[in-house]
This record gives C-alpha cells, structure tokens and sequence, in this order.
RNA sequence: CCCGCCUUAGCUCAAUUUGGCAGAGCGUUGGACUGUAGAUCCAAAUGUUGCUGGUUCAAGUCCGGCAGGCGGGACCA
C-alpha cells in the first residue's frame, strides 16, 4: 500500500497547480474519494482532453473514483447544438474515453440525468443569488463561445458547474487551466450548498499545433485520439515548431505532457548523415533543442512516432466497436 | 405592442448614394524558399447577398411580407 505521500507526488506531477496541497491529505484518508471530470461533448476527443483522461486514469491507479462527466446540457448552453445531437456525441466521446484506458469502474454521467432534479436546480437558484453578474461572465473567459450576443446561458453554465460538484460529491475535481476561474468559484462557494470543498487540479493546455493559443476542436488544430497513422504524421509535419524555441511549441509540449509523463527516456530515429538516432531524457531533448542541435524535423519524427503508438490502442478499441 | 437600424465568401467588411458582370483584407488550398512548420514571395479556390413575394430589359441595391439580431419607446411604477 502506497503512503499518502506518495500518492500526492503522483498526483503533482504533470499538473500547473494543486489548489490546495494541504486539503489533498484529508482527502486522501477517504476510503475511496472521487476525482471527477467534466467535459463538454465534443465532435472530436483531441490530445488536449487526453492529458486530463490520463491523469485520471493515474487517480484510478491509487484508488480514486473517477466519475466523468458527460456535459451535453453544459454544451447546449454553449451553443454547441441541440440536446439531441449533443447525446449522440457524448455517447461517441465516452467510448473515446473508454479507448483512453480507464477501467470499467469508471462511472460515466450524463448530465441532464441529473441537473434537473430539484436539489439541484434550487441550487443553482442559490449559487444565482450568491454570485455576481460580472464574476460569473469573467468565469467564462476561457470557457465560452465569444459571441457578439451572449446569452443568458453563459452565466448559468458556472453555476451549474458548481452545483455539479456537489451533486456528484467530489473531493477533487480536475480541469485544464481554462477552468480556473470556474473552479474557484466553487471552492468559494460550496460550503453554501454543500460541504464537501474539492481540491482542485489543474492541467496545462496545449497549445493548438498551429502554433494558436489553445487547441480545440473547434479550430481544427489538434490531433485526435482516434486519428490514423497517416493523419498524425501529417499533422504534425504541418505543424507550428521553430527551431530552437521551446515556449509555445506544440511538438515540444506533447513530448512533455506526453512521452516524458510515460516513460524516462525516448529515442528518435535520425537519418545518419544529421548524426544518427537519440535516445534522450527529458533535460536532455530541452537542452538540445534549445541549442538548434535538433532539428525539428526529427523532433516531428520522434513525436509522430511516439504518438502513432501511444494512439494505437484508440484506434483498435474503436474499430473493434 | 410600436418606431428605427442591421443581416453580403469560413471571418471582418466594401459595393446601396445614382439599379448595369458581387469585391477586398484576413483565413484556407497549392507552389517557391528553407533539412519541419512559421515568416516572406507567387498562384488558386470559395457566394442560395437571411428567407420570400413583387417592380424592372436588368435587383445585393427599389417596394411588400417573414425570420433573426441591436437600440429605443410604450405598458407598469
């Protein structure tokens, strides 16, 4: 059995912030705490939802709960289509989830099976009178559609996102860094309608391989898990990477968030007449290619095959489905 | 409920005055240059002009209806 300390190096690593380390103990005396996620239903699963599924799925490994949850009413509001095609993607994206390597103990919730009970809904009714306009539109920041004219829906969304977390009863709740301001949020505000305070766990965000801010499905920047071999190469040939510069560069990101979370080393193919394959650490891969003594060619190459194998079990869960 | 304004390429908008071949920038795609991408240069593609009826030889443009959006007024205090 693992000690609680290192339990809380396990859950660190990889994250941008731990809000707070010093909660993380008493939850992790729990029997058997929930770790929960929530995503909006997505017509593509990309790597961006991957780094939060593969943390989860650490979570799982040292006996969290993990509960996942399928936002389709979070995504209505959002503008991203009606209830009913919003169900068939989320069915879609759970197997996605599923492909990701989470076991079966994995709880899967469909959102609006539950957030129109009464409790909850007057929760939220709560959390309405509790929250300013102007806190919840800043909430949604990095959340919402940018529309010339935003709906009421925008300032909902929050609310019920913090509602969720107590509806779900979760002691740690995981999001990507565009969550931020939501989450904290509910850490401010659920001991009004509940009494269990998540922790809660931050990831970084990738960004889009065009070198764009964030990666999204909506700009079609992204890989997705369920993307072919020849669909990876060719995304990432076309991808944003100058040479030398590691802030801002997708190929460097998905080398960390990725292959160095799995493993210690990692080797490129390199054609002889560049110098031959690397077999490189972490530091090693960042010093070197700070240095321009990599080229970003045969960086692409490294990824492209790291990630063609790492995504290989997606791809065989999903066909044989 | 009333009045005014707005709706044109994926996006931002021109073209409406005076009806006369629907355009630009950005983005996208392709080439050139790079041992990647980007930047730069060259080239190309892209339209139910919100929908609908009418006037006209000819309508994005004028007239009517509808829908959506924005602003104001009215109602109520």
């Amino acid at each position: 059995m693992m000690n609680i300390e290192e339990k809380i190096k396990i859950i660190e690593k990889g994250t941008l912030e731990v809000i707070s380390n010093d909660e993380l103990n008493s939850k992790l005396e729990k029997k058997q705490p929930i770790a929960y996620t929530g995503y909006e239903p997505s017509g593509k699963i990309h790597l961006g939802h991957a780094i939060t599924i593969a943390k989860l799925k650490s979570l799982q490994n040292i006996g969290f709960k993990i509960k996942i949850l399928l936002a389709d009413y979070h995504a209505f509001l959002n503008g991203k289509g009606s209830v009913e095609e919003i169900a068939e993607i989320a069915k879609y994206n759970e197997m996605c989830f599923r492909a990701l390597g989470l076991t079966d103990d994995t709880e899967f919730v469909l959102g609006s099976t539950f957030q129109t009970k009464e409790e909850y809904t007057e929760n939220v009714y709560k959390l309405a009178t509790l929250t300013t306009l102007s806190r919840a539109k800043r909430s949604m920041d990095q959340v919402s559609r940018n529309s010339d004219n935003p709906k009421v829906a925008n300032v909902i969304y929050p609310l019920m996102q913090v509602a969720d977390m107590v509806a779900l009863d979760v002691d740690i709740a995981l999001g990507g860094m565009e969550q931020r301001k939501i989450q904290m949020l509910a850490r401010e505000n659920i001991d009004k309608i509940g009494d269990n305070i998540p922790v809660c766990i931050h990831t970084p965000l990738l960004h889009g391989l065009d070198g764009d801010e964030k990666m999204s499905s909506s700009k079609g920047n992204f890989i997705a898990v369920d993307d072919n071999e020849k669909e990876i190469k060719n995304k990432i040939n076309k991808s944003y990477c100058p040479i030398g510069e590691l802030d801002g560069n997708p190929i460097i990101e998905i080398a960390k968030y990725f292959i160095f979370t799995n493993q210690e080393k990692f080797t490129i193919k390199r054609p002889e007449k560049f110098g031959g394959d690397l077999t490189l650490n972490e530091d090693e891969l960042i010093d070197m290619y700070s240095k321009e003594e990599l080229h970003p060619m045969d960086l692409k190459s490294g990824v492209s095959d790291f990630l063609i194998n790492y995504l290989k079990p997606v791809r065989e869960f999903m066909e044989d489905d």
